[in-house]
DNA sequence: GTTCCCATGTAACCCGTTACATGATTTT
DNA sequence: AAAATCATGTAACGGGTTACATGGGAAC
């Protein structure tokens, strides 16, 4: 009796999304980019790819839309079916174990291999990604009400700590490490 | 004249790691495992796929090893054409970005459609998971010298300090959110 | 004496990314 | 008027995971 057809976090998310309002696959493309992609990236194709499922399985159903000057467009919604299944899996027990993975750090891994200049560029670049990419969750986190997108707010607050966390990472090693440039 | 094989981040971390000693894909596995798994994870299948594309590429060679009671096994180690194509790539400009996922952050941002107990509970769940994971992190720092193992041990910091920022980040956010229990 | 773990891998699958298409509209 | 962007998607590829295989030794 175990699990029937096991969907990923992909598709909920899909399925959750599309839980504030119908929506065509481009128009979610965007929304996505605007809530989540913090923390869970969808890119272009698979959102079609999860629609698809997700109809397939009777979670949503699509109408088509011809528009003027511009290509039509199908326009998916929930079905009551689909609000079930999205319930159940957000109180179902457990979640996708968090993943992380950093190319920098692979690098940085076999740092003794890096020339000096090798290392101090990389540290450099490293740091500024990451402060423009705390500016950019730290204006995300100021945009939302602590009441009413309490949730919301709380995914992008988690983002905010880790790149701050990041930062404060990058002051404690630089003096550690060989960046510095040798005087002599 | 643009780059003429592109490999892959996880394809130079094998290549890496082979610099200090030559093993097989079992003794690789593990390693990976003690090593950079806590940022690069790489599962014992695209171990061994790697090792193939790192040999067709000429930058690494296997012998075979017969072994009584035990499974023949391939030894590999890198080649002075290895060497070198990590040593270019380690030194080049720029690194694969980093990549966070998280399921529980997806289940998070539709809180408010889950219920008071399930919240709770996954709230629970992730403080838990991620106290033992700090404590595993925390020993690993301990266990690397600050001189000898500088960069290695760099790495692992960062993971402390990010998982640090994701415990205190619960305690905050636990204030917040409507996780306790009703009392009426 | 089954059952689990060690030691070595291979095969199949699917998630996720990159590249391709297309016609209208806005920008330079 | 060429180039970039908008608004829709589809097709192909490859990275990464899960499942399968196998035979000896260790544990219970």
């Amino acid at each position: 009796v175990a699990n029937p057809t096991k969907i990923p976090t992909t598709s909920f998310a899909v399925l959750g999304l599309l839980g504030r309002e119908p929506m065509s696959g481009y128009d979610l493309v965007r929304l996505v980019e605007d809530s989540i992609a913090h923390f869970w990236t969808i890119n272009k194709s698979h959102v079609y790819k999860e629609l698809a499922r997700l109809e397939e399985l009777g979670y949503i159903t699509g109408t088509s839309v011809h528009q003027e000057r511009l290509p039509d467009k199908r326009i998916y919604k929930q079905t009551a079916a689909g609000r079930k299944a999205l319930a159940d899996w957000l109180n179902s027990p457990g979640h996708e174990p968090d993943r992380f993975r950093s190319g920098f750090l692979v690098k940085l891994f076999f740092g003794d291999e890096m020339t000096p200049k090798g290392r101090r560029e990389m540290f450099a670049d490293y740091r500024e990604r990451a402060e423009s990419y705390r500016q950019h969750l730290a204006a995300i986190v100021e945009s939302l009400s602590a009441d009413r997108d309490e949730f919301i707010r709380a995914t992008a607050l988690l983002g905010l700590r880790e790149v701050e966390a990041c930062l404060s990472w990058v002051d404690e090693v630089s003096k550690e490490l060989p960046l510095e440039r040798k005087m002599q």
